[in-house]
DNA sequence: TCTTTGACCTATC
DNA sequence: GGATAGGCCAAAG
């Protein structure tokens, strides 16, 4: 650990903060935000460390706007009621209207 | 140091 | 158009 490879973990983090409220993004944008494009699973994996940070992992989902990742979480519909919580429309653990709450970190110059 | 796994994505059948 | 298989990169064991 202590390495550089942090960085990837880190600038994941700040990415999911810098998600805004009511706004959802996926790991392959981040990871292309990131400039690893390929390394999509390692942004969703980075959120394993992130269950004890302030980051948002329940604003971050994949492609399709499926909460992949709300079995990592309480292991219930938590992560679902959390983006409810926020304005986001959520179905049977599936983001509705994904493209209009669809947040992406190239957006923030 | 090598191997396995992993909250994915893309291409192909 | 839907389902299956493969690949990519990085971290943990």
């Amino acid at each position: 650990m202590k390495r550089e490879t942090l960085n990837f973990f880190d600038k994941v983090y700040e990415v999911a903060k810098l998600i805004p409220y009511g706004r959802v993004t996926s790991y392959g944008a981040i990871a292309n935000y990131l400039g690893a494009a390929r390394s999509a699973r390692m942004v969703g994996y980075a959120m394993n460390g992130a269950g004890g940070k302030d980051v948002p992992a329940h604003r971050v989902v994949n492609r399709k706007g499926l909460l992949t990742g709300k079995h990592h979480f309480d292991g219930t519909n938590l992560m679902q009621q959390l983006l409810e919580s926020e304005g986001v429309k959520v179905v049977d653990h599936q983001i509705q209207d994904f493209d209009k709450v669809f947040w992406n970190p190239n957006e923030i110059e």
